[in-house]
Formats: C-alpha cells, structure tokens, sequence
DNA sequence: AAGAATGTGTACAGATCTGTTCAGTTGCTA
DNA sequence: TAGCAACTGAACAGATCTGTACACATTCTT
C-alpha cells in the first residue's frame, strides 16, 4: 500500500475536528479532504461516533510522544538545576504548544465540551486522558524524588488545564510562562514544609 | 405579557446548549422544549448564530451576579480573617457551582471549543468574558488593598480555569478545594517578596 | 368595540447530514 | 497471467437541519 489509508483519515479527521469541532465537521469533509473514498472510510471506521474515539485515541499517542520529546530536549538545554527539572522543562513545551499558529486547545477538553454526558465514550475516553496525563504527573515527581503532598500531582495538573483554556479561550499565549512562574511558588513551599 | 418569551427562549436555549452543545442542539429542540412557536423565535433572533450570541450573553449577566452574590454569602460566613477573603470565598463558590447536579463546565470554555476561530463573534465574546473575568479579579485584588505582581490576577485566574476544566473533564469535583489551597500558597509567597 | 401587536401551528423549501449500495478499477501476489 | 483484496466514484435513502410563509388566534390599548 502506498500510504496508509486508515492513517490518512485519522490524521484528516484529527486537523478538521481540531479547527471546526465535532459535529461542525461532517463525513463528507473528512472524505473530501482525505481524498479516500467514502466506502473505504466506513470500512475502517464503522461510524462517526466510532471515528471520533478512533482519531482521539490516536491525538492521545502522538501528544504523549510529542510531549516526552519536548521535555527531553529542553531538560538537556536548560533547567538542569531545577528541583524537578521535567517540570520545568514540560512548561517550556507548552509555551510551545500555544504559541503554533494553528493551536485549538486541547482536543480532549474541547471533547468534553461537545459530549457532556459523563457516561458517553467519547467524554469518558478524554476523563481517562486527563487522568493518565495525571499519573504522567506522578511519575515524574516520584522519579525526581521529591517529596510532596498527596494531591501535588493535581495542583500540577490545575495549573497546567488552566493554562491551556487561558492561552485558548482568553488569547494568552503567555499563560504557560506564567505557570511556570506559579510551579516554582509551589515547589518552593513543598520543600519548606517537608 | 404572561410571560417574557424572550427570556424563556434564552433560558430553555441555554440549557439545551450546555447539556448538548451548541451545534448538536437544534432550533427544533428549543422551540419544544420552550414551547414557543418557531414564529416568535425568529421574531426576537433572526438566527441560530445569533441566539448563541444572546444566551452567551444572559449567561454572562446571570454568572455575574450569581458569583457576586455567593462571594458576599460566604465572606459573611467565613473567611474573614484571610488575607483576600473575597477569593477564598470565591473558591469556595466554584465548589458548590462543580457540585451541582447539572454542572456542565464553563459555557465559554464550552463555546471556544465549537467556535474555534478567534475572529468568530461568539469566540471574541466568551474571550471578552475571560478579560472581564480577570478585571473583576484584579479589582478584587485592589479594592482589598492587597499589593501583589503585575499578573498576579492573571495567576489567580490560571487557576481558576484549571480548577473548573479539570471539575468538568477529569470529574474532580473537589478541585476547587485544591485550587483555594493553592490560592492560598501563592497569597503567602506574594506577601513574602512584597 | 376596534385596531395593533403579539403569538400559534403547520407546512414547506432547500440544504446538509450519516450511512449504504454497487458496479467498476487498481495493484499486489502466487 | 489469473485471482484477490483494496479502493474508487457516484448515486441514493432517510433523517435532520435552518429559515420562511401564511392563515389564524389571542391579548392589550385606546
């Protein structure tokens, strides 16, 4: 096969929903810009709710390794001497993220946005994502050794939605630098009262 | 007028918008629900575009005074010897609003995701509701004399959007409670270097 | 009581949406 | 070269969407 078909899809589909929202955008802009026929399509994808967990799921990867990527190129360069360097380093990815010209937010808050219904596939898929991005959180903090409260992780993860829906939603492009101005506030009073 | 119909359309209509969306509700649905004849609801909103419009801006009135109203209660109640006493109790009003029922998220968080283009009315409006919001803050801020950095509102705000995206996407109902620790974490630093 | 304003109910146009069907084409493999 | 899987393109069904039209009913004001 010269390109993958399935790949190319999912990868339309992500950049349509990401710009226009998932309803907004139809099959048949997905079709179109994909240039794969329709038939092929709905053999891949057996509908569009089907679809829409599909390129979410996908989203879900790619950030994950995106991100990984960024922290690590930016715990080399900088931030050596930070308490917990990759979170440092993780902000400076996000200044990134916000500042591509065609930054929409995030997919998965954006999801939530459109299925509201917590029991619904698509909302619980983005409730997972949030969570897991939660134990990325964790992880790093416990790999750094450092010691904190029991719910650090969650003020990480407070601090990292808000900066994303203010960058989205308010035009504050600078948002990431300003968290992470306020993650050193908050590493500092951990290490003094531990 | 037995009834303001117009106020009925907006209140049925933004009820429909937060617990489906706005593009997956459809003008049929509202004119049931508000059992209003299609007639009178182009009389008052020549389009649907137009009616987001509207209710997005009954929505920002009615939070207003919601908000205002509650940081007055809880002020009253407690929080009276912290050193901002309003934004504590203003987190304390984000509990009770992640806590409802019916919490659906921020509607203009909710709106930007549908309406991704920054230059759409209905973007620039909840973006004009962000701004307002954080003014509201930064007046907080001076009224209780409280000397702080240039964009500290900003902070405080960073927060709060966290707080709610991560009530509504990742369902920690008690993320408002983190944040007002928080809150008070970066109240005590800002004292600190002041 | 008359007239103006407001509201109702329904039918409709025209567009768009998801999903299916099917006959024909392309390209890989044995 | 024959067979098979993958893909195409276009038409179609049926539902749903926004917005309009029109004849009629209700309510308020003067």
């Amino acid at each position: 096969m010269a390109v993958d078909k399935r790949q190319l899809v999912l990868e339309t589909a992500l950049k349509l929903f990401s710009e226009n929202g998932f309803h907004a955008t139809g099959i048949d802009k997905v079709q179109a810009e994909s240039k794969v026929s329709k038939t092929t399509m709905y053999k891949y994808f057996k509908s569009k709710d089907d679809l829409i967990l599909e390129v979410l799921k996908f989203r879900d990867e790619q950030f994950d390794a995106w991100i990984s990527e960024r922290i690590d190129f930016h715990c080399e360069n900088t931030f050596a001497d930070e308490p917990v360097a990759k979170l440092f380093a993780l902000f400076e990815a996000l200044h990134e993220w916000f500042n591509c010209p065609n930054f929409c937010g995030c997919n998965f808050i954006n999801a939530c946005a459109e299925f509201n219904d917590q029991n619904h596939p698509v909302h619980k898929l983005s409730t997972e994502h949030k969570l897991n991005f939660a134990g990325f959180i964790k992880d790093v903090l416990d790999e750094s050794g450092f010691k904190a409260e029991e719910d650090f992780a969650l003020q990480i993860c407070i601090l990292i939605e808000g900066a994303i829906v203010f960058a989205h939603t308010a035009c504050q492009k600078q948002s990431a630098k300003v968290g992470q101005k306020m993650l050193r506030v908050l590493l500092e009073n951990q290490r003094q009262s531990a």
